[in-house]
RNA sequence: GCCCCCGUAGCUCAGUGGAUAGAGCGACCCCCUCCUAAGGGGUAGGUCACACGUUCGAUUCGUGUCGGGGGCGCCA
């Protein structure tokens, strides 16, 4: 078991307490960190706790408290060097040099698992994205990739087995609207006059789908004579589009497959292919389609009717959701006998609770938020415990260009894709500011200001701590070697150094709530302050100066923020350049 | 009609049942003969929207009001 020095003093409290007031032995010991400096260095509010309940007034009771600890024989290892009453009657403690220094020697030591959290044994999926594979992942799906990826990451090093998995919506109707835009610009292509429908997928995608099925497949997937219906005037254009879907499929026959999958394959292979370059890995891509091929769809509809939990109206198969919370029934098989998206997306659940997870975690746009109440309901109705499902909504992101907001319209091609915003500020600049913001917060991305790569871009200075770091070290090139395992930290004196230290010892526990909270901008801003901590002493102080025993003891604890930021920024996918 | 998010410095946002509420940007003043100035030090800037309640203690929790943003209503 290692030292951990909040154990170590909860230890002392709890000495304290149980020859104070026996009967409260038990009170959980509560450390805080001071938001002032002059506080000491962590801080105990028992006494204000306890008062009330033992009839006492919470200074006396700090007097005793601090007597009785002060007493005991743990006291005197050294690790805390004062404790002092302040206040209403709060226990503020001050650490000793050597309790801070710790941490450089532990941090070169554990290297890449410092922070790292113990083996849960846990088994936690974490789904993400998911977006609809009719068209290039947008500004909104990074957000999700983003947080989703990061979160992943974080829960991993907290010690969670993790399982990344992608939702590939294949079997809708926007999947055959993208598969007859294409079709019309291929006949286009090919010189023949089309009538593209109103709610056609029109961006520039659909015709390189399309260019690139004439140069595989050449003019196979002519229409046959009967021609494409023409459009009436004031029709409904859902109605328009259902007629031509219905029309190539019936002109087309097996082709209609053929190059619904060619489409389907084009724009999932552009989204994984920008999903990788963007540092977003996935264990699993798994097909909606293949819960209706498998069967899956009505196993999960036919489980709810066995249960008792369907009833027909309207023609329409529905879901008793009301019975679960939600605020009116649902329908799983529409009048048509067609599965609604909903039925699917139950097979799917159920599917993710047959392969034995211990959490779920979805990543849903917060658009879905009128959706978690079905889907648990469902999954309650199936005798699953939907308290194993977490959804994380995460908010939109609101694209400024100039002050203005930008549009965001994916049939009419007017948004700004992940893509274009990865070329534009980076692939570091884009994954960091993405989780600056809490995921159920409205994101203002403001484009002009991403783009600009100026100092206003939190991420470069994270960076650069690292860089500068590097490049003491480029310095050291060529002289004797220095064994910083060994380094005489207790040399590390100086306020700043003794803050810094202080910071890196923060880390373990920053990972743990950054993971508890699904709360990746926690893990940003810590590592902007640490940064700002270790700029701060890299300009008060000369790390390679003439003593060398001191030089060495700086340059380990240089190396420690170094390995802090790197992990850091590791988890948040974020590269830690050596040179700026 | 219903639901979600938000209201903290001029702007963008952190934060916490506790002590003197923070950061970045913007403004102003300083700091490179010195390991990267993409940096540092400092000054100015606040009724934590408002009211009531819970509490030893509320900016934090609850209710309500006002204001801003977004979503949903057999589309996926």
């Amino acid at each position: 078991m290692k030292f951990d020095i909040k154990t170590h003093i909860a230890g002392l409290f709890r000495g304290a307490l149980e020859r104070v007031a026996p009967e409260a032995a038990d009170t959980p010991i509560l450390l805080e960190r001071p938001k002032q400096a002059g506080h000491g260095d962590l801080a105990c509010n028992v006494a204000m706790q306890l008062a009330k309940k033992l009839k006492t007034n919470p200074r006396q009771l700090a007097d005793r408290l601090v007597a009785e600890i002060k007493a005991l024989p743990d006291y005197s290892q050294g690790y805390v060097d004062a404790v002092e009453i302040a206040g209403a009657g709060f226990i503020n403690l001050r650490l000793s040099a050597k309790t801070k220094q710790a941490v450089v020697s532990q941090v070169l030591a554990e290297s890449k698992d410092f922070g790292r959290g113990a083996a849960t044994g846990r088994k936690v999926q974490v789904e993400f994205v998911s977006a609809n594979p009719t068209g290039p992942l947008h500004v909104g799906h990074g957000r999700g990739a983003a947080y989703g990826a990061s979160v992943s990451n974080l829960l991993a090093f907290a010690g969670d087995r993790v399982e990344r998995e992608f939702y590939i919506n294949d079997a809708g109707r926007q999947m055959d609207i993208l598969a007859v835009s294409v079709w019309l610009r291929y006949l286009e292509q090919l010189g023949e006059q089309v009538a593209f429908p109103a709610d056609g997928y029109r961006a520039d995608y659909v015709r390189a789908i399309s260019e690139s099925l004439i140069k595989s497949q050449g003019p196979r997937y002519k229409r046959s004579a009967s021609g494409l219906p023409v459009q009436v005037e004031g029709a409904d254009p859902d109605a328009a589009l259902d007629t031509l879907i219905a029309e190539a499929k019936s002109s087309l026959g097996d082709g209609w497959r053929e190059l619904h999958q060619f489409a389907l394959a084009a724009m999932l292979a552009d989204q994984k292919n920008d999903l990788a370059e963007f540092d977003v890995a996935y264990d699993r891509w798994f097909s909606e389609q293949s819960l209706f091929d498998g069967g899956g769809v009505e196993k999960a509809v036919a489980r709810l009717g066995e249960r008792g939990h369907l009833h027909e109206k309207d023609g329409a198969l529905w879901f008793r959701s009301t019975a679960f919370g939600d605020e009116k029934d649902r329908v799983v098989r529409r009048e048509n006998g067609q599965f609604t998206y909903f039925a699917s997306d139950i097979a799917y659940h159920l599917d993710k609770f047959e392969r034995g997870y211990d959490r779920l975690i979805n990543v849903w746009g917060a658009d879905h938020h009128g959706y978690i109440a079905r889907v648990k309901g469902a999954l309650t109705a199936l005798g699953l415990e939907a308290d194993r499902l977490d959804i994380s909504l995460v908010q939109f992101a609101v694209l400024y260009r100039q002050g203005e907001k930008v549009a965001m319209g994916k049939r009419s091609g007017d948004f700004v894709t992940l893509r274009d915003l990865r070329n534009e500020v980076g692939n570091d600049a884009a994954r960091f500011f993405y989780v600056l913001r809490k995921s159920d917060q409205h994101l203002d991305f403001d484009l002009d200001l991403a783009k600009s790569q100026s100092n206003d871009n939190p991420v470069y200075y994270v960076q650069y701590a690292h860089a500068r770091v590097c490049s003491v070290f480029a310095q050291q090139e060529g002289a004797a070697p220095r064994s910083l395992e060994s380094a005489a930290t207790e040399t590390l004196t100086n306020p700043r150094e003794l803050t810094l230290m202080q910071r890196l010892a923060e880390f373990p526990e920053v990972i743990q709530s950054s993971a508890r909270e699904l709360a990746p901008h926690t893990l940003a801003f810590y590592l902007r302050d640490l940064a700002a901590d270790f700029h701060s002493y890299y300009n008060a102080e000369r790390i390679l100066v003439e003593d060398a025993t001191l030089a060495t003891a700086r340059l380990a604890l240089c190396a420690a923020t170094r390995q802090v930021l790197a992990s850091g920024l590791a988890l948040l996918g974020v590269g830690a350049p050596e040179r700026m």
